[in-house]
DNA sequence: ACGACTTGTCAACAACTGTTTACAAAAATT
DNA sequence: AATTTTTGTAAACAGTTGTTGACAAGTCGT
């Protein structure tokens, strides 16, 4: 990552480096696939110093996938853009190898120990945070659908990426879903 | 699995209940979670045998999981209740522990060699089988809005566990998705 | 410049991985 | 009944895993 040679020695800026990779690296392979080994190389590390810094992989996993389980930078904009800025996100330019946090959790969910406390978060972070931003009846419902809509989005274009390969389809299916998570968002 | 005692040699059996317990396991716990070893144990069997029948792991992933691979028996039926079908699938007593090939490939998506394949084969048999049976303008795009929809839905229900736990939220999320569902295939 | 603390390196550990090999037991064929 | 083929078992393989302990090197206060 960093210059070979030596840096400077310090211990929040080595932290950070492996917490930045481990964020990649969980996003793209999930738990089980993401040796310490291959986290430490990318961060220009030694293995030994996730044991120290985190006390475990586990460790290193929840503190660096579940503080990004967040949301609240797109609930705090105008709502009456929200299905417009979820489409966007997906199918504007979206870097392919950026660390994503629920993709993380989807690819390591079959490792119940460590994403216990994910799903938690994911539960509230997710589900009842825009339950609180929305008006109108069902609100609970609406929220449950929206998030089953966008993490349907999230799998489809990310986990198996199978999006339109044609410019025009996939405009159009990104404006159907802006639409319609919209129409969720008003009631 | 079966019973401890040493059953009559039968290679097409053993075969099968190797199938059937690494189907479940790999749903259960993704690929690279999911040991040859408790693969064997399940189908109470020698881990050798996986390697004599199925080649390797993949092999064993790739005769497991890619058959299960397939709507076909959902979109024979009358398409006018198809969205009631999904919705009941998920919400009306999903047994738990039962082998769910998509789970398979999205708790695997991490190992691009194996899953590779799994991704093709959900793009034919899902999509594009889909598409063909909606009639209207904008068939493909109404068929990925659905399949985004179901992947989610089965990421919720099944990956992040985090249904309503009120029986009538539940069944107002049952019953909104149905429509919703049904909506998009209507056109 | 000395000592104390922090930060990083190296080697080793036990456990587990998928796979192979040599061999025994059962079944089928002659 | 004897032999060949199929099916199952046991042990070992080479590699990787997460983690640890002893030690070197850098950093800071004095």
């Amino acid at each position: 990552m960093e210059s070979a040679k030596s840096r400077r020695r310090d211990s929040e800026a080595t932290a950070a480096a492996i917490v930045t990779a481990a964020a990649q690296l969980f996003s793209q392979r999930g738990y089980d696939g993401a040796s310490t080994r291959e986290i430490a190389d990318r961060a220009g590390v030694n293995v030994a110093l996730i044991s120290r810094y985190f006390g475990s992989k586990k460790g290193l996993f929840e503190a660096s996938v579940l503080p990004m389980l967040s949301i609240k930078s797109l609930l705090s904009q105008d709502m009456a853009t929200f299905g417009a800025r979820i489409a966007g996100y997906y199918f504007d330019g979206l870097p392919e190898k950026a660390a994503d946090p629920i993709l993380a959790v989807i690819r390591s969910s079959g490792n119940e120990a460590v994403t216990a406390k994910a799903r938690d978060r994911l539960r509230q972070q997710f589900i009842d945070a825009i339950a609180e931003k929305l008006r109108g009846p069902e609100a609970k419902t609406r929220a449950a659908m929206i998030i089953m809509t966008v993490s349907g989005v999230d799998l489809m274009v990310r986990v198996l990426r199978v999006v339109p390969e044609h410019e025009d389809e996939r405009a159009a299916l990104r404006d159907r879903l802006a639409r319609d998570i919209q129409a969720l968002v008003d009631g």
